[in-house]
This record gives C-alpha cells, structure tokens and sequence, in this order.
DNA sequence: TCTGCGTTGAGGTC
DNA sequence: GACCTCAACGCAGA
C-alpha cells in the first residue's frame, strides 16, 4: 500500500539531508494538517518549508463564455469554497510559524513548481498523489521537468531532488485493490468490499510548530486571494450556500456529526429524505472530503470508534461507513477504467446512441422541465455525459470519480442495468415530501398550488392555477416531455441496446472459442 | 451453466 | 412499514 509506503519511507529518512534542506509541500487537495502524510514527511529534519498552493486558471479564473458565472471548469460556489479552504488553511499555517505561499499559475501549475523548486533550492518535494487524469498529467509534467532540469548537475547532482507523493486521498490506493483483483478493477460493490480489507488508520501527530518559510527571491507570491480580486464582482452575499470551506469547519461539522451516535448507528442511505434541506438526510462532508479538509481515513476511524461504542449498527453499502466505502469504490473504478469520463473508449460502459436535444439539457439544466420536483433530477434519454458536465460544474462537492460513477450508474451505462426501472418525477418526490414543502421552498411562483396538484401542476384547472397566481405555461412551463410517453420510450431503445450488447458479447466469446479451436488443431 | 443477488422503482395489498 | 408483483438486467461465485 502506498500509504505504508508513505510510513517507511518517513522511518528511513536519509539523514544526509539534514545538513542544508528546503522542502516543498505542493497543495493541490489535501488542504489539511492533519493526517497529511506529505506535509508531515517535508516538515521532517527540514531548515525550511515552503506551503505552496498554485492558482490553476482553468480553476480561477473568471470564464464569461461559460452557461453560469465561474471559471472555465468550476462554478463560482465551489470557486468561493475554495478560497475558504485556502484562508483557514494560511490560518493554521500561520498559527505554526508558517503561512500558505500563493502562486500565479498562469500557463501551468507544473511549470510554476519546477520554477519555484530550483529558484527555492528544494531539495524535497511533497505533494499528495492524485488518481484523476488532470492531477496524474500535472504529476507527470512536474516529475518530467524535475528530471529533465539541467541544474540538477550543479545543484543536487550528489543526492538528486527527492519526491515524495503518498497516497492519502482515499482510505486505500487504488492501485493496490486492482493489483488484488488480477489488474482489474473491481466492477460491483461486495466484490470491492471483498478486496478492500481494513483501512490505515491516520497519522497521529500533532504539531506545535513548523520549519520557517525560506527566501522566497523575487518571485510574485499572493496572499490567498478574495473573489473580488479574482475577478468576481457581480457575487451578491444571499446566493452564497450556507457552507463554509476549510479544515476548521471540517473538524467542527465533523464532531457535530458524531455527537448523535443512534443516528449514525442507524443511518440507511436509501432510508435518508432526499427533500431534507433545512436539515439535510446526510453528514454534508462531502464537499470537505473532496477538497481533502478532512482525512477520509480520519472519519473512518471516527465512525468506527462509534460503531464500537453503541454495538448494534448498519452495514455497508447502506451505513455511514458504507458511504465512504462508495468514495473508493468509485475512486478505484475510475482509476483502473481508461476513458472512465467518457461513453466511447470506456469498456464498462453501454454504447447507447443518446439523442442529441439542445433544448431539453438546457431546459434541466436551468430548472425548466415543467416537473416542480426536481425540475431538475431527471432529463429524457439524453447523453449521461451531459448532465455530468452540468453537475461538475455546479455542485460543491463535485468530484470527479465519484460524479462519472453515478451518472454512468443511473444512466444503467455501467454498474447498474436494471434499467427498467424508471424513476417518476411526480411519485418519487411524493413518497417523502407529499405537501411539496421542498417544492414550495425552491419554486416559489408554486406556493399556493395545492398539495393535490404541486408535483403535477398542468393537471390543475385554471380556476385552481388562477387562484394560485401561477398559470401553467405563463408564470411556469408545462412540462418538457410526458414522461409516460418519454420513459417508454426510453425503456425500449435501452432494451435494443443492451440486446445488442449481449450479442455483440457472445459473438466475440464465439469467435474467440473458434480461434482457440483453430489454433488446437494446428 | 446455473443461481443468487443487487444502497435508493412503482404500485399494489395488508 | 413490510411485503409482493411487475418484467427482467449482468456480475460473481459455485
């Protein structure tokens, strides 16, 4: 395991080292102290450490040309939640001696660490390893550089620059459960499970102070930057969600959490009221866990310590910890899956020729659909890829494993193939939220529709929709499609398709047997 | 080759 | 809330 690695390799620290030694610690996730295994290895027989964070543009900065306000891969939520992870960040940096260096990545965050390593004189570099294809080409252009750079004669030519990259995103390495599996990822949840085994449990350390931040030169450093001085002018406060970045408010959220141990005990996912907003049906930790403010090894071994405490609990897949072993199920998939992002060049995934309606992913995507519950949840029989561009956009917690598993998952292109059962945008929604509270919250032009007809608003008579102040078609659309029509529609061309699967499968098992069969009598 | 099973369907009965 | 039926999938393990 990569972790244990990670463990060694601090216990056999060379301690040549220790005459002249400047570490840099490259945050990309992982904006956390504790268990930071590449934080906790730079800080290590150090004279300097330098915390870096590099300011991606494609991250950043402000992109007009994109469907809602945001930079070119992230909308301004998660924009702003990250700025908040890399203020509490400086924080507790500053609280030990330290504080987060900010740097303009303006072509390339690789390009700027290789810069910054022989202008700092590094001699160590940590950064945490990254299983998504965007951080393994950023890992790959930086380890290129590094060896590539022509100063290595002069300046480290005895020792050479060491690189240390734990992995400490996820309780295991992915790497490792697919070596398990005979180089393959594991493709259902219990087999993963089987794999898996039992998780490292965190670092343990705490510190009271870290080395000093070196002579930074002349480079261009920033302090962590406010949104306005990214380039977002036009944030009003009241559109901001009411969660707040950072490790602080990680742990804090965290302990909250685990004050109520029958409810984590008892947590069944499925159970959970997807309507709950003002109190929501889960932990809301997911968005701290992708930014890696809190260790998922960390809340593992919290969860547990409450398993061990109450006795009686759920099991995976529905528990708590189940949840998290989702996180890795995914993240293991993906990393083992070429082309996971994508339909074509994606084994696992069905090849179903989704159809192409400009209009109905921007009526979802802007909460058009004329269906009040979700207005949103659901778009008819178009590419799965689309509404996962809308979500890694939009959501906070949007993570990149785990966004492509669910929606390859409930388009029943991999994962999941019971493909005939179909949610109901008027029933589902009914099951937990009859009065249409969540409904009512969200759209409010829907507020005085009743009960009877809030999920399915076109069926009420207009002395209804006028007594409402909300006429169907004026003040709010009819619905897109008839979902009657749409899901039978749907079910069908998902039957031909995964008919077709099938016998494209048993040709080539046919073909290949025949082979074998040829080769045998040769 | 067969069988059991699969985090979150809908609609029905009891 | 628990259970059944509807129609019927692929994976994994025996």
């Amino acid at each position: 395991m990569a972790s244990e690695a990670a463990a060694s390799s601090i216990s056999s620290f060379p301690r040549r080292l220790a005459m002249e030694s400047n570490a840099l610690l490259w945050f990309r996730k992982g904006l956390r102290i504790h268990d930071n295994p590449a934080l906790d290895y730079a800080r290590r027989e150090s004279n300097n450490l330098f915390p870096v964070f590099v300011i991606d543009p494609r991250y950043l900065h402000p992109d007009s040309s994109a469907f809602s306000l945001g930079s070119t891969r992230a909308g301004i939520n998660r924009i702003r939640f990250l700025l908040e992870c890399l203020s509490d960040l400086d924080s507790s940096l500053r609280r030990l001696g330290s504080r987060l260096l900010v740097l303009r990545g303006d072509s390339d965050p690789a390009s700027a660490i290789c810069r910054i390593v022989k202008e700092w004189k590094i001699r160590k570099l940590c950064f945490e390893y990254d299983t998504e294809p965007y951080g393994q080409e950023l890992d790959r252009k930086v380890k290129i550089m590094i060896v590539r750079l022509g100063f290595l004669k002069d300046f480290a030519s005895k020792h050479g620059i060491e690189v240390f990259c734990p992995v400490s995103h996820t309780l295991f390495n992915p790497a490792d459960v697919i070596g398990k599996n005979g180089g393959k990822p594991p493709l259902t949840y219990q087999s993963f499970i089987a794999l898996a085994g039992k998780p490292e449990g965190p670092l343990e350390v705490t510190y009271s102070e870290l080395p000093p931040v070196g002579n930074v030169g002349e480079s261009e450093l920033l302090t962590v930057p406010t949104i306005e001085e990214l380039g977002y002018k036009e944030m009003i406060e009241e559109e901001f969600p009411p969660f707040r970045g950072g490790e602080s408010e990680a742990l804090r959220r965290l302990k909250e959490v685990l004050k109520d141990k029958e409810w984590i005990a008892n947590f069944e996912k499925p159970k959970g009221d997807p309507s709950a907003f003002l109190k929501p049906a889960t932990t809301v930790l997911s968005p701290y866990l992708k930014f890696g403010c809190l260790s998922s090894r960390y809340f593992y071994q919290r969860l547990h310590n409450v398993y061990q405490i109450v006795g009686k609990h759920t099991s995976p897949p529905v528990s708590l910890l189940g949840q998290l072993l989702w996180r890795e199920f995914f993240y293991t998939v993906a990393f083992g899956t070429p082309n996971f992002d994508q339909m074509i060049g994606n084994k696992i995934c069905k090849q179903v020729p989704w159809r192409e309606d400009e209009a109905l992913l921007v009526a979802w995507r802007e909460g058009r659909t004329g269906y009040p519950w979700i207005d949103a949840i659901m778009i008819q029989f178009i590419h799965w890829e689309k509404g996962r561009d809308v979500f890694e956009r939009l959501l906070l917690d949007s993570d990149w494993a785990i966004n492509n598993g669910n929606w390859l998952w409930l388009s029943s292109s991999a994962f999941f193939n019971q493909y005939y059962r179909i949610y109901s945008p008027i029933s589902f929604g009914k099951k937990y939220d009859p009065d249409g509270k969540y409904i009512r919250h969200f759209i409010p032009v829907l507020k005085d529709i009743p009960n009877e007809y809030v999920y399915e608003p076109w069926t009420a008579p207009l002395s209804v929709q006028r007594k409402a102040n909300c006429i169907i078609g004026k003040d709010y659309p009819r619905p897109v499609v008839s979902h009657d029509t749409a899901s039978k529609e749907c079910k069908k061309k998902m039957g031909e398709v995964y008919a077709k699967d099938r016998s494209m499968k048993s040709c080539k098992k046919e073909s290949s047997k025949s082979a074998t069969l040829r080769k045998r009598k040769k």
